[in-house]
DNA sequence: TCTCATATTTGTAATCGTTATAATATTAAA
DNA sequence: TTTAATATTATAACGATTACAAATATGAGA
């Protein structure tokens, strides 16, 4: 995936769905078009959506899809490791289809998820520890809602 | 609660019932039975427990004591800043009474929770933001759990 | 093209951790 | 002791997610 993406001519662009499609193709995934729609989605607004969000927006498009289309399009991404689940939330796991080394900062007030670099982390005490996920998650205020303290 | 745990002459040693209602009283909240009990058992065994382990754990000391006690204190605990929330695992919160700013690493074979050191952590484009939390959530394998590959 | 096996989607019911509610019990104040 | 406030308890309700099974779509081979 990240070897993918740094193929990309303009990886700042928005994926278009031949690309994604082609994509899922190469993971082993087929593309449906509900796929290509959840991926699109996830990929391109990079909202950090809850599969709740997702599906109310794709009905507008999708008026037949169901939740559990939404559910199990999302586990099938996750066992395939094109995305990864952020639970910054308590009971609302959340979706995000950038995979590199980055945190997570979620507003209190306005809800936003937002992407955190991270310059350096340093840990102590891991010796003998095959660490295999890493989740940085912050919460407080973003910069819109500390306006005038 | 840092500075008072600093106050304590062996702070390795094991919390006793007195010292934490005297703790509890400071903090404003009742030192009933079980809400002492529940606080020695965060405190003590420092395994990041889930309401349900503590719930099933007090059940032998206390047959009357009710889940619904348990969420009520810790979220009472929560409240009066005395604990803080371990989100890990999805659907799975813990608690943990260690408020100083340390990680947590979970084993996927063993489910244990284990406290790590961080030493050093450097974020990047933070200016305007007012973090009030920050998590740092680590899974793969503990070393009793890696013995033999 | 047609057929049939397989993969995918869908609606519904079930599950699980947690929270809300209301009755009962305990404690503190008057 | 009487009363009011607080804490505990059992039960029901909730919301996110998963299990299940039926319906639909897909695609390789005849
Ligand atoms: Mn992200
Ligand atoms: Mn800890
Ligand atoms: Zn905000
Ligand atoms: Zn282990």
């Amino acid at each position: 995936m990240r070897a993918y993406a740094k193929l990309r001519e303009k990886p700042d662009m928005p994926w278009s769905l031949d690309e994604i499609s082609q994509f899922l193709d190469q993971q082993g995934i087929r593309p449906s078009f509900q796929r290509l729609k959840i991926f699109e989605y996830l990929v391109n607004e990079r909202t950090h959506p809850t599969a709740d969000e997702i599906y109310e927006v794709l009905r507008k498009d999708i008026p037949s899809i169901s939740r559990t289309t939404v559910y199990n399009t999302l586990r099938l991404f996750l066992d395939k490791k094109i995305i990864q689940m952020v639970n910054i939330e308590k009971n609302e796991a959340r979706y995000d289809a950038t995979l590199s080394w980055h945190g997570h900062f979620k507003c209190l007030k306005c809800g936003q998820v937002y992407d955190i670099e991270i310059e350096e982390l340093k840990l102590g005490g891991l010796a003998g520890y095959q660490v295999l996920e890493k989740h940085l998650d912050l919460k407080g205020l973003c910069p819109s809602c500390c306006q005038g303290k």
